[in-house]
DNA sequence: CGTCTTTGACCAGCGC
DNA sequence: GCGCTGGTCAAAGACG
């Protein structure tokens, strides 16, 4: 497979009735957060921002997302919610710190960052930069390209649930951040919010990963392996990759079942049906009941512009790096149809949380 | 040794 | 002005 695997494949609704909000005038200001139509229900749990990027998920540790699924409390506790002061209910060590849950030492913990020191903790979210967020179906699409160093965890009043705060651990100046909490009216949807934009490119590979074997514990590591779609997609063990040309393309075609067994429904009953397709027209994989806008995909298509004009800048699409041009060939320590298959895998979560708001 | 997670403490933004 | 709240820092230990 040719080692410059762009990742033009791009998914869109197959029915041709759905209504698209506005012209496709391409101002994303003019969109509707919230599409109140029968055409589509999904972008109110999507939201596609600038430089929104649902794939850029990899190197979220596993545990500590399972961690996140740990209820702060089984009723929450109006006194205890909401404030830290060292009162997180759901600490199980009496000592404080201590990596991967294990008990350690209780000592006294002093603050050595002398009062008075200038320094900003807490940005306002005028100074916050480009926030995105998005959800995600399964830990497995909490993690991404980028490296991250959890530097807190804390929480959060209304939720039942940890939020859990990264920052990126390529570069020291780089602020990107990004915190994740399970949602709790979605259990299962982790939401995940970026702060900032990295400041470096995407790093080849993890720095050292010293320490990093916790990452893939958990207590009960067998019961989640055993738990349906939520399978761990290891960044160096992805899914097996299907057969994608370099070249493959969106269709958007009305859809007669002829096929009635694969979904349900009947013959010539006009289902919606999110096709991914190649450049010879051939479904690689169809998802039935999906509505889309054109708009979704808007900024995808200004991918496959960037990355076929070969200007050399690329467009900034983090998920590949920032330049999607060189995607491919950066991702040198993996095959081209593997880190294809990892962003399809990516794409897939994306694409069954939207059909779970679709039901 | 470098990097990780954990977690108490600190602090600034915000609402009242 | 005050208290609540969320975001961040930094010490400590774990891990490879």
């Amino acid at each position: 497979m040719d080692a410059d695997w762009d990742l033009f494949a791009v998914v869109r609704s197959c029915k041709s009735t759905v209504n698209k909000p506005a012209a496709s005038s391409g101002e994303p200001s003019n969109r509707p957060s919230k599409v109140n139509t029968s055409g589509c229900n999904c972008l109110a749990s999507l939201r596609l921002e600038q430089n929104f990027d649902p794939f850029s998920f990899r190197s979220m540790s596993r545990a500590s997302l399972e961690d996140s699924r740990q209820p702060v409390l089984k009723q929450p506790d109006p006194t205890t919610m909401g404030t830290d002061r060292g009162k997180n209910p759901i600490i199980l060590s009496p000592g404080g710190g201590g990596a991967n849950g294990q008990q350690q030492q209780q000592r006294p913990r002093q603050r050595v960052q002398q009062r008075g020191v200038p320094k900003t903790r807490r940005r306002s979210n005028k100074d916050m930069n480009r926030t995105v967020v998005s959800h995600v179906t399964d830990e497995n699409s909490c993690s991404d390209q980028w490296t991250w160093r959890k530097y807190g965890r804390k929480a959060i009043k209304g939720t039942s649930y940890l939020r859990h705060y990264y920052k990126c651990s390529s570069s020291a100046e780089c602020t990107a951040r990004k915190h994740v909490t399970l949602s709790n009216s979605e259990p299962g949807t982790y939401i995940v919010t970026y702060t900032d934009d990295h400041t470096h490119s995407m790093p080849d590979s993890r720095k050292s990963r010293a320490g990093g074997s916790r990452m893939n514990k958990l207590p009960n590591a067998d019961n989640n392996a055993s738990s349906s779609s939520s399978s761990f997609i290891s960044p160096t063990a992805p899914p097996p990759a299907p057969e994608v040309s370099a070249t493959a393309t969106a269709t958007a075609t009305a859809t007669n079942v002829q096929n009635a067994g694969d979904n349900g429904a009947k013959e010539g009953e006009n289902v919606n049906i999110a096709a991914l397709v190649n450049d010879d027209g051939e479904d690689i994989f169809m998802i039935p009941n999906a509505q889309f806008y054109d708009y979704l995909f808007e900024g995808l298509g200004e991918l496959v512009h960037g990355a076929d004009s070969g200007s050399g800048s690329g467009h900034n699409w983090p998920a590949f790096g920032g330049n999607l041009s060189s995607w491919g060939s950066s991702m040198s320590g993996s095959s081209a149809g593997s880190t294809a298959a990892r962003s399809l895998w990516s794409l897939t979560s994306v694409i069954l949380f939207i059909l779970r708001q679709d039901k």
